[in-house]
DNA sequence: ACCTAAACCTGGGCGC
DNA sequence: TGCGCCCAGGTTTAGG
């Protein structure tokens, strides 16, 4: 699901594709589906956008009273952001008849609650099979998102010295800490796993208990997934919502190495990776290389 | 303050 | 065939 990289790779997208362009209008689909004033929204310019642990800031000013706002739109397990320019869509044929509920051929289609419009004709879809995203607006960024998130990985305010503080303080599971927002931003359970793997360490090992060189491992490998993650241009797993803006899958789930891997032989050791559940979601992780 | 479990949702897949 | 159940997981909230 949208975590780190795919937020980041569907920022990208949208940045390359809509800053500068005006919202002429947004069509709610689904009610519940934007929380603030449309109203106010509607004739500004999208100056900027960027991103903070999974959630997406879109910069937009009034282009009358020059007033800047944000848009923020969480896509929680389901949600899509997808652009269509006003150019005719081709229609792909011959393609499987079964199609994924995230299949997006068409649109709006019965997951669409909400259609931003541009003055040059493009749109921006939010889909959302599960209705747990959410887009609003807020005038005050740092009171909307300031203080709930803990460094971001890629940044340089991701050091050990900070790592081994909030580790030191805590005898939670490792895994519950990687995904937990407030103390390190953007790393959901797929990158959580995957970390995990690669630097080694078992997810129910006590936080505390990892020294200064498993840190360190720890720290390099969430960089690296993340990384990878990007590179890949996120991932799109079994049964997974995650398109880019222009409505293609990532591939980084073709390189997991634990993850939807339970049973399948460990890439390293061919031990047979294990599956367990660790506040309520899957954790998989080879029982032999990891300690 | 700590932790866990449920809730928010839908659709796919499974067992019976 | 079809029903009931479980699962997917980000985040918030309720309860212990």
């Amino acid at each position: 699901m949208p975590e780190l990289p795919e937020v980041e790779t569907i920022k990208r997208g949208l940045k390359k594709a809509i800053v500068g362009k005006k919202i002429s209008d947004i069509k709610v689909l689904k009610s519940k589906s934007f929380q603030g004033d449309i109203k106010e929204v509607i004739g500004s310019i999208i100056k900027d956008i960027n991103r903070r642990a999974k959630v997406l800031i879109l910069e937009i000013q009034n282009s009358k009273t020059k007033q800047l706002k944000y848009l923020l739109i969480h896509l929680k397990m389901t949600g899509q952001l997808i652009i269509r320019l006003q150019t005719k869509e081709k229609i792909t044929k011959g393609q499987n008849n079964k199609k994924s509920p995230f299949d997006v051929d068409g649109l709006p289609n019965k997951y669409t609650r909400v259609v931003i419009e541009f003055s040059d004709g493009s749109k921006l879809f939010f889909n959302d099979l599960r209705i747990f995203g959410w887009i609003k607006v807020v005038k005050d960024l740092e009171k909307a998102i300031g203080e709930k998130f803990g460094p971001e990985p890629l940044t340089k305010d991701f050091t050990l010295d900070y790592l081994k503080k909030v580790f030191q303080r805590s005898g939670k599971p490792i895994k519950l800490i990687l995904l937990d927002q407030s103390k390190i931003a953007g790393v959901g359970n797929i990158y959580a796993n995957e970390a995990l793997f690669k630097a080694g360490v078992l997810p129910t090992r006590p936080a505390n208990k990892l020294n200064e060189s498993e840190i360190e491992k720890l720290k390099n490998a969430v960089i690296t997934v993340l990384k990878e993650g990007l590179k890949y241009g996120g991932s799109s797993a079994a049964d997974e919502a995650y398109r880019n803006v222009q409505g293609q899958k990532g591939k980084m789930q073709e390189h997991f190495k634990v993850y939807e891997r339970e049973g399948q032989k460990c890439w390293r050791c061919s031990t047979k990776i294990k599956k367990i559940k660790m506040g309520g979601r899957g954790t998989y992780f080879c029982p032999a290389c990891q300690r």
